[in-house]
DNA sequence: GGCATATATGAGCATCTGTTCATATATGAA
DNA sequence: TTCATATATGAACAGATGCTCATATATGCC
């Protein structure tokens, strides 16, 4: 819900609201309708990093192929053609959004993706 | 499909799938399998694109808008605080990828979702 | 035609991103 | 402990990205 939303009397901030959306509007009811509608912006920034993790074709096809098997770093660099280095800092951002699992097996680590995947769609469509 | 998939018996190549591959493997197999499994690499260009245009807050949020209604561009700039331009700009993204149905009234473009939402979640997950 | 308004687009710029390279950490084996 | 291997991470750099500003195009009205 954008600050425009809760402006509707209150004076104070009216004029900031000028500021901010000195656009011109067609149909300003629906525009305040939309504005009504918007998911939170905390839920819109966390969306978008999620599909942000799946908007590089390298990141995508770690997940790609995690979705098939359970693979430790090694492998996953071996099937894709990416150096270790690569392969473990984008890792990193999928463990940091938490759509990965990683289970530690002597030297090697193994990823599998988190069994979060049909969230994000019930999410957003 | 990656090229080393093709390498068996390639003798003549196989120097190549060295120099490119040179990353240890624990499980060859299971390398081999995840690696005829990928999806094709224009598929998987194509998809990260898709995600990339909802990887921006800006443009997750213009979705997210014309997700509860149809709205021209200057509607769209007014719901969400944003420069005429900067939504314009973003909208190409959309159209680029044909992600959003344009129709134009008089001086007005009034922008909806393309019926192709669904398809993408049915093609990863 | 001439003017106003809605949208599109190119240039420029600051920021973000993905890679490599070097190095640190962690585990296992000798 | 010492060495080797697997993974993680920081720095640095090249390329991509998203914004603003200026301007072009497109439509409607006079």
């Amino acid at each position: 819900m954008s600050i425009c939303s809760y402006m509707k009397g209150i004076t104070l901030i009216v004029t900031e609201q000028i500021e901010i959306c000195d656009v011109p509007m067609v149909d300003p009811e629906k525009v305040d309708r939309v504005k009504r509608a918007l998911t939170d912006e905390e839920t819109n920034d966390r969306l978008s990093h999620v599909f942000g993790a799946l908007a590089d074709p390298t990141r995508l096809r770690i997940i790609d192929a995690l979705s098939r098997e359970e693979l430790c770093v090694c492998d996953i660099s071996a099937a894709l053609g990416l150096s270790q280095s690569a392969t473990s800092h984008q890792l990193r951002t999928f463990r940091q959004l938490r759509l990965v699992r990683q289970r530690r097996e002597g030297r090697l680590v193994f990823y599998s993706l988190d069994g979060f995947w049909t969230k994000i769609v019930i999410f957003i469509f």
